[in-house]
DNA sequence: TATTGTTATACTCTATAACTATA
DNA sequence: TATAGTTATAGAGTATAACAATA
């Protein structure tokens, strides 16, 4: 049984914490506790309706959406680049839709090593219809936050991703041991 | 083959947006856009040292997590709360874990129903040198975001968690067709 | 009857390794 | 040699349904 969506408020964290972790940001850490609550839970309503409709994954989805935002056939590789993905599991991928008539496997003209992946009328379909209601769903969730409270939050989300770039390029952070009070204090 | 990041920019939707979903904010698409992103790539770098050192899944590590924070062992159907997962994957996951001797299993003194999931020393450990790891990096992702910026920030990330469970209780959002015109164009 | 947990089954996503065909 | 894709294999996470034991 999954609970009920309990009364929503802003992820604290308890003033123990930068004597538990010496060196780290208390607003840092709520920061991220709600950056990455909110990004979850987000992702989880832009899904429900294609679930629900198509009963497609998400990553299901997100392949023919890309197919679509392309504008005409693409070979795989370039898929699974996007994705993020290994060949092998794109491959496994498109076999599900295939399977489901979303897309369609063709040779390429002139390079045979290459397979062109089309969507078929049905999967345009799902792609036309189910796109609308995620707008939809994206412009009702965000109807309170100001249109001047919109720039300065965006900017943030993008310092945020910057920060989180140059960690990926820099050897991981140094840190002190944690210090272990009494369990119950976290 | 993975490819390299990128620049980071912020993510911007193409200006016929508003004219392709009719009713839709296109600065409402900006905000999801960069703010999933934003939490995937969050949680992506959170999850990394946890993987190298450990070799555990973010939920077997969240599952950690909860029970030290708990101070003491906790009945599987609390944490499955706490995850929103069902209780058979809750099994599931309990059996991963206690195939690597991360937890343990004891019958409840009371309630011979209950199962009480304790975390062993290994188990422990693991939380203990990995929790430090990952607040030096949330706390070194942030560090280019002024202190003065991050109450309103926290702020807006709660107002936009509120306006997505309201969505959770209400009917879906109405919506008017795509207005598909060439593809290219999106 | 409701709660707690397990088993059985199935599907998706993912990864790695080995392989084919083509460039 | 490098690129594109598939097959084979394996493992984790998830869901649903059916079930047992207990409260």
């Amino acid at each position: 049984m999954l609970m009920g969506m309990a009364d929503i408020s802003t992820i604290r964290v308890p003033s123990g914490y930068e004597r538990e972790f010496p060196g780290a940001s208390r607003s840092a850490a709520e920061i991220a506790a709600n950056l990455v609550r909110a990004g979850t839970e987000f992702l989880t309503e832009i899904d429900r309706p294609t679930r629900k409709a198509a009963g497609l994954s998400a990553r299901g989805f997100q392949t023919l959406a890309i197919l679509d935002g392309a504008g005409g056939p693409l070979p795989g590789y370039s898929i699974a680049e996007q994705m993020l993905i290994s060949s092998a599991s794109m491959t496994s991928l498109l076999d599900t839709l295939q399977r489901r008539a979303l897309i369609e496997r063709h040779p390429h003209p002139t390079d045979r090593r290459k397979v062109l992946i089309h969507l078929t009328d049905d999967g345009q379909r799902i792609v036309d219809q189910q796109l609308p209601a995620i707008h939809a769903v994206i412009t009702q969730a965000l109807i309170a936050i100001p249109e001047e409270d919109r720039e300065p939050f965006l900017a943030t989300l993008t310092a945020v991703r910057i920060g989180l770039a140059a960690l990926t390029e820099t050897p991981p952070p140094q840190h002190k041991a944690r210090r272990t009070a009494r369990r119950a204090d976290l």
